[in-house]
DNA sequence: CTGAAAGCGCTAACAC
DNA sequence: GTGTTAGCGCTTTCAG
């Protein structure tokens, strides 16, 4: 930790981090390249020249500069991510699996958090796709036509998560949101409920999931007596103040959805302030399958996804394209969702 | 879904993405180092050159490409940080914040999500140094001395978080845990308890929280009836368990300290549904004041702690430094953490 | 199995 | 205000 004080004193106290390739080299009496073959493909190297170089690499501290190597070979090992957010458990759980596996393929991960709003979304695209990564993973739909431009005149892989409905780039794992809507009208209306409320984030899928729920309660001749729609991101504030906003409609028994399941905790705790008796006079459907739906009391009937799942997958496929595969059909998949029956419906 | 079959289908489908500066300088007619600064500098050229040379970009799509730019410049504009985890929400709105800061900067931020034990802690540091990042976030302590000394090696600013224990390498965002499990011990002895118990995540920090508890508890000669240890993360369901756990000390009052929120709220949840009298016969606080703990029913007594200040500030001080400016005392700050009294307790 | 030469795309430093 | 020259630290390519 001092033998460092020795250094090539070329001036004032400064000291640039200064080992290079060509100081391992030297240090090992071998040319340059010897050295990046004994880092990046050992086996065509003899033994001995490794046991030189490798200790050479120790004793001097080297750590090789990925962007000198980066531009020489025209790959930065580095994949871009874009997502609304982390706060909500589901994306973490996205986030964390998608860059666990990706680093398992010596990849990197560059996070960007876009909110939920993708204005400037050009000059996010341009920041990332300036670093040259080497695939992209983006979160459904709502880009300009510019920045999807962008994206395509990057020739890289990109996968799409989170949504079926537009146009896919390249590869797409997602679901329908609508569809899921209805399956939860269809669920509710199979437990004999006629009065149904919706409680929506204000964000594109939430609306979606709406949409079909609405469309769905429609056709079936039920009756919608709210639809309220609230800030994004979700919270459980905005689940308590939408269940007081349902409060006067309670006069007969209904059934509502909430398009998270932390809204349909916020729900379900105000019913229960209240008096509301669940699920008898009142019932509650989330989506997301938080550990918080499973874990309270009464657990939460809710729409189950798997982050996790999803973002594995999206690593998945990046990988089977980094490693020089085609497309292929099977590369756009629908996650597939369920209702979970718990104890407030 | 299918139109996209129409797809460029060239062969061996690789268009590699030409556009560079040249071509820009050779279409606007000035020299690359004109396009350099009408990106970098725009303040050093004169408007009609200005126009013409954002008019070939636009035309062209140029994206700048960063890995050449940074080799050159030797500054990457990237900030590496390392958090255990992003499911938890402290975590999450502290790399949020942190990151929103450092983009509205011009950085981005690799962030590194390293579970809760650093093992291949060098592994690590070395992929992530070998981006060359400006500056470098982690968090809290227990990385093997070679990880350190690569750190130090690296002449980059490095803020570390969330704990102030160890001997900081540079500066530091963080607060004593140990000092936290001991403030809890005096604010519930206060409130008239004399048997405690803990619930602990097995993570460093949360041990050392309880660590602080048991010893002030001893000191102040209350008994500590149970100090349980549970899997890191904390989890909803990991609480409910310590609950039971603790059923069997409960025919006495008694007042817990959870490490985190989730585990208090599985508490919470578990006691109301063993009809354990909260807080009459059983107080209970958490950590972290999630948005889970002020709007549960009841709400919980919890220890906040500001993750996204955190963050900011975490920010603030890596920019600073970037600037040019140098260390000062200043640069090592106790995060305020403060006991927020609610219904637990 | 190892080395030498050339260059990745950009910017620092210095001319003009 | 703009251009020229010379690298940044590595890997590709080709030669031995």
């Amino acid at each position: 930790m001092s033998e460092l004080a020795s250094d090539n004193a070329t001036g004032p106290a400064f000291v640039r981090s200064p080992v290079k390739i060509t100081d391992v080299a030297i240090a090992a009496g071998v040319a340059p390249m010897t050295v990046s073959r004994v880092i990046n493909t050992p086996d065509r190297v003899s033994p001995e020249t490794t046991a030189k170089v490798r200790a050479a690499i120790d004793r001097l501290g080297y750590v090789p500069n990925l962007i000198a190597g980066g531009l020489s070979s025209r790959k930065s090992r580095l994949v871009a991510a874009i997502v609304p957010t982390i706060a909500h458990p589901m994306f973490a759980g996205l986030v964390q699996a998608f860059s666990d596996s990706m680093r398992q393929a010596g990849y990197q991960v560059i996070l960007s958090i876009s909110g939920y709003e993708n204005n400037d979304d050009e000059s996010l695209f341009r920041a990332l796709l300036g670093r040259r990564p080497d695939a992209l993973l983006i979160t459904g739909s709502g880009y300009s036509p510019g920045a999807l431009e962008m994206l395509i005149e990057a020739h890289i892989p990109v996968v799409e998560i989170w949504d079926v409905s537009s146009r896919p780039i390249d590869m797409l794992i997602g679901f329908d949101h609508a569809q899921v809507g209805a399956e939860v009208a269809t669920f509710l209306r199979t437990k004999g409920h006629n009065r149904f409320a919706m409680l929506a984030a204000q964000d594109s899928r939430a609306l979606a999931r709406a949409r079909g729920f609405r469309d769905a309660v429609t056709r079936m001749g039920g009756e919608l007596v709210l639809e309220q729609v609230m800030p994004a991101p979700s919270t459980i504030g905005a689940g308590r103040e939408g269940m007081r906003a349902l409060m006067p409609f309670l006069n007969e028994p209904c059934a509502v959805f909430c398009s998270s399941d932390m809204l349909a905790f916020g729900a379900v705790t105000e019913a229960r302030v209240q008096g509301v008796p669940v699920p008898e006079h009142l019932a509650i459907c989330g989506f997301g399958n938080l550990e918080l739906s499973e874990l309270n009391e009464p657990p939460i009937t809710t729409v189950s996804l798997e982050g996790v799942g999803t973002g594995r997958t999206a690593a998945a496929f990046l990988l089977r394209r980094l490693a020089g595969e085609g497309r292929r059909d099977e590369d756009r998949v629908q996650v597939p969702f369920r209702i979970v029956e718990r104890a407030t419906t």
